[in-house]
DNA sequence: GCCTTAACAAGAACAATTCCAATTTAGATT
DNA sequence: AATCTAAATTGGAATTGTTCTTGTTAAGGC
């Protein structure tokens, strides 16, 4: 269960390779977090799909975000022991947390870079994926508190 | 609460610093994890303190976990959603898990070297602080993999 | 159209952590 | 040294996010 979604065929496709079906609620779970890429919580994205799927319950959504990250579909997104969170951006990319608005940004990573270039991992290390993520200020609150000291 | 322990002084004047008491749980705590320096969990740091202070409490142990932390003694280490563990090194580093063992090293970082020469922020980011896990396998558990391999 | 198995729903269970109220303790003040 | 006050500790209850369980529903191959 780690083969990576290639980015060319549908998600159904990627489902079927997994030997799994694509249902109305994968498929809606799914849709939800391709739709508004703000990083919701399984609550989060349990009451957006409800709107589509009214008896879908809050078991199922988990069960999904795990099929579809299983599948390579989504990558979960973990913070400080918070609620997890989801997003579908396969791209390799560091997480933003804004602890003004609570809002997260992707940070892509820089080509042709990693992150052995920064961290100097003892020799035999072998590194499988990695997690990283960054508290701060982002740029629109940054510009709100900016104008605030104006005054 | 977010003054640096200056390495100089030590973890009572510290905490004096802040206006808080040093007490034996937090002492014990404290030395707990300057003991053995494998990132316990709060439950882990619980049952070793009991050694020398029989009747502490769990909630205690967190409490002094939580202080230790406010005080800048003690970094919270944040993986995947387990349990959170705790950790005396003061020093900018990241952390790398095992899967297959589950110990925890500690990675540095590299002198001069920062994050953001790796991940590519938009301008105005203004990053307060980070956290970085690795995930894979520890030079050990290679080693002992590999010789299986070659029977 | 039947049958097997995967998927779903609903709620119970669980683990980690936090909260709360009552008691104890440290250490400043007399 | 006794007293006082705020801080710290305790034990248990409560909360939160997530997983598990059991019975029901629905796909898709035959």
């Amino acid at each position: 269960m780690n083969v990576p979604a290639s980015k060319s065929s549908s998600p159904e496709e990627t489902i079927h390779g997994h030997g799994l079906r694509m249902t109305d609620q994968r498929r809606a779970v799914f849709d939800v977090l391709m739709g508004e890429r703000d990083h919701p919580t399984a609550v989060e994205v349990f009451t957006r799909v409800r709107a589509k799927v009214p008896n879908i319950s809050l078991a199922t959504v988990y069960n999904c975000l795990d099929t579809l990250t299983a599948c390579g579909l989504v990558k979960t997104v973990a913070h400080e022991r918070e609620s997890a969170r989801y997003c579908p951006n396969l791209e390799e990319h560091a997480h933003f947390f804004c602890e003004s608005c609570g809002t997260v940004s992707d940070i892509p990573l820089r080509p042709r870079k990693q992150p052995q270039d920064v961290w100097n991992f003892p020799a035999d290390f072998s590194i499988s994926h990695h997690e990283v993520s960054f508290g701060g200020t982002c740029p629109k609150c940054a510009a709100k508190a900016a104008k605030q000291n104006r005054n």
